[in-house]
DNA sequence: AACCGTAAGGTCAAAGATAGTCAAAGTCAA
DNA sequence: TTGACTTTGACTATCTTTGACCTTACGGTT
């Protein structure tokens, strides 16, 4: 296992421990763990965002602590976003990754995110003109997402 | 015996061994086999598609990883009837009305049921040359019940 | 209050580690 | 001989790890 999901680990260990709230120690952790300080700041920028349902504080100075807590967005308001930025086309891979990430963050079922995936697949788009699929697939895309609210 | 079939076979005995997934690391096993790299690519793409039932995830990077995965399901069931029943061409009448019948008999969940009724409205193809539709809704309709099949 | 030292955490870019793509060359059966 | 499938490798894209240097906070001292 590589260092990078290994304080993922941890800190979603602490997320589920307590109160959705995990508060470190950036050079205590990195000692512990065997790794630079600033790695910590990796993990947290590409794994504990505010698109995956992150906020982090943090504080300098004698005291110092990095707190991640995890939050609540109201799942329609997310998907209306989603669907309000995208716009006429949307390429196989840019669909795919939205649902994925819709699907970590536990605004789509694992069913409904196949599902998609599957309608949004161009190897389901034979026949179809190479111009249209991108347009083809958006118009669906936005049409799927608005099934799966309400 | 070729190399593609060897890595095949490889990747297939996991599948069997495990919980229906696979998860490789490109490089080792290339080495391990005494092939180039890309040669695993090769044979992902061209034998483990999702037409076929598999499911591909990737990551690359320091720890990265290939996790290919089998979706199995049960060819006795209505669905797979059902599919093997649906020709070249169906109407966006029928397809609801399969979908609904699969629907009322537990086969499908109410949020499958409503995203395949939407991915096979006639009301998302505008755009879409009026000849191509019903091959086109055909063709869909039937990768996604093979979606919901697991 | 102003200053300064120490104790945190933050940034960024380079190097390292994997995986992906694509096209050319090879193989083999019809 | 041809066409489909396979094999290779150069090049590309993405993710991870590391370290040098930067910024901020706190607590004494003057």
């Amino acid at each position: 296992m590589n260092l990078s999901k290994e304080i993922a680990d941890i800190i979603m260990k602490m997320l589920d421990d307590g109160d959705s709230t995990a508060e470190i120690r950036r050079n205590d952790l990195a000692a512990q763990i065997g790794c630079v300080p600033s790695q910590i700041n990796y993990v947290i920028s590409s794994r504990f965002t505010p698109e995956r349902g992150y906020i982090v504080e943090s504080q300098r100075g004698g005291g110092g602590y990095i707190r991640i807590s995890r939050v609540h967005y109201d799942p329609s308001t997310l998907k209306m976003h989603l669907i309000n930025s995208v716009g006429e086309q949307i390429s196989e891979k840019s669909c795919r990754a939205n649902v994925l990430n819709l699907y970590n963050n536990g605004l789509l079922s694992r069913e409904q995110a196949r599902l998609i995936v599957t309608a949004t697949s161009d190897a389901n788009y034979k026949g179809l003109p190479e111009e249209i699929r991108d347009n083809f697939r958006a118009q669906l895309f936005k049409q799927l997402l608005l099934t799966t609210m309400n």
